[in-house]
DNA sequence: CGCCAGGTTAGAG
DNA sequence: CTCTAACATGGC
């Protein structure tokens, strides 16, 4: 069973996939060859789907081919399945304003032409995001894929198929739960255990509900977001950008947004975060994409 | 060894 | 309102 999900011509598969492949220590997808295959619950039920790009076909047929490997899927299954690819690589949005915008731009006019068709891989799960921004802060990614492969390997769900596991990440209602008994040995700070295990109840007692923030402007969804504790502006604006795809979320406070446009100016010190805004004002609109080619250019 | 890392908060001035 | 220490430890 599988079938084809149309993409606009601005879109690499080959871009998007070295995202998902820049940490071995992912355990949320799995490469086999040039194949992803991810772990789906749909209505509780594990599907486990394998995503390649759909090469030899007509034009009209460019895209992603999805096919259900452990089971049989009906048309309604299908058009979830769509929807969750369609969202997972932002397929939806048209990039041609923000490459003509762009293209004479200093910084990213180079870069767009180098990685044209790279789009933001989302994460279509807000809970998911939020956690893993927390996962993020102020320590390196290489050290924070470790943190989230402890924590998925301890408390997310697994499923076997042909003698391999595929992990999902645990639900608000597990996270909630958690302990700084359970958290701190895979070492995790005590902030960073603390803010986790907020936002897990967050979600769990529904204060937070994903439905809720997806109909907010951006500013409302992330003073709403803001007010669990170890959200600040770069995690509520991280996660808005990667589940809701909000164009103008972007998180200035970001160390690697800082690198970049210090290494692109060849300048000896970083901006600070006013100059990081003032500098994006010509992005208006556009700030999560200019934030995604700047992360791209870095080495 | 030293510096930095996909930041945030509480508390002081 | 602005500034700062504390958080904690891996990676290079």
């Amino acid at each position: 069973m599988e079938f084809v999900v149309a993409a606009p011509l601005e879109f690499s598969f080959d871009l998007c996939a070295s995202f998902l492949k820049r940490s071995p220590r992912e355990l949320l997808h799995r490469f086999e060859n040039d194949r992803v295959r991810k772990l789906l619950h749909l209505k509780d039920r594990p599907v486990l789907i394998e995503l390649c790009e759909s090469k030899d076909l007509s034009p009209a047929q460019r895209g992603i081919t999805i096919r259900a490997l452990n089971t049989t899927i009906n048309t309604e299954e299908r058009a979830q399945l769509e929807k969750y690819v369609r969202e997972w690589f932002d397929l939806d949005t048209d990039l041609k304003p923000f490459y003509e915008k762009v293209s004479a731009d200093k910084l990213l006019g180079e870069l767009v032409t180098k990685f044209h068709g790279y789009r933001i891989v989302g994460q279509p799960d807000l809970f998911e995001s939020l956690v893993w921004a927390v996962l993020g802060q102020q320590i390196n990614l290489a050290f924070a894929y470790t943190l989230k492969q402890r924590f998925v390997e301890q408390f997310g769900t697994s499923y076997e198929f042909e003698g391999q596991h595929y992990y999902a990440f645990p639900g608000p209602e597990v996270v909630a739960q958690l302990t700084d008994a359970e958290l701190l040995p895979l070492q995790f700070s005590r902030q960073k255990s603390k803010y986790t295990v907020e936002i897990g109840k967050a979600f769990a007692e529904k204060v937070i509900t994903q439905e809720a923030l997806s109909s907010m402007p951006l500013e409302a969804a992330r003073d709403t977001l803001m007010q669990i504790k170890g959200v600040g502006n770069w995690t509520a604006n991280y996660a808005l950008m990667k589940t809701f795809r909000y164009k103008d979320a972007f998180p200035a406070e970001d160390v690697g947004i800082h690198n970049s446009i210090r290494l692109l100016k060849k300048s000896k010190r970083k901006p600070t975060v006013e100059e990081v805004r003032k500098l994006f004002k010509k992005y208006k609109g556009w700030e999560a994409y200019a934030t995604l080619y700047l992360w791209k250019s870095l080495p």
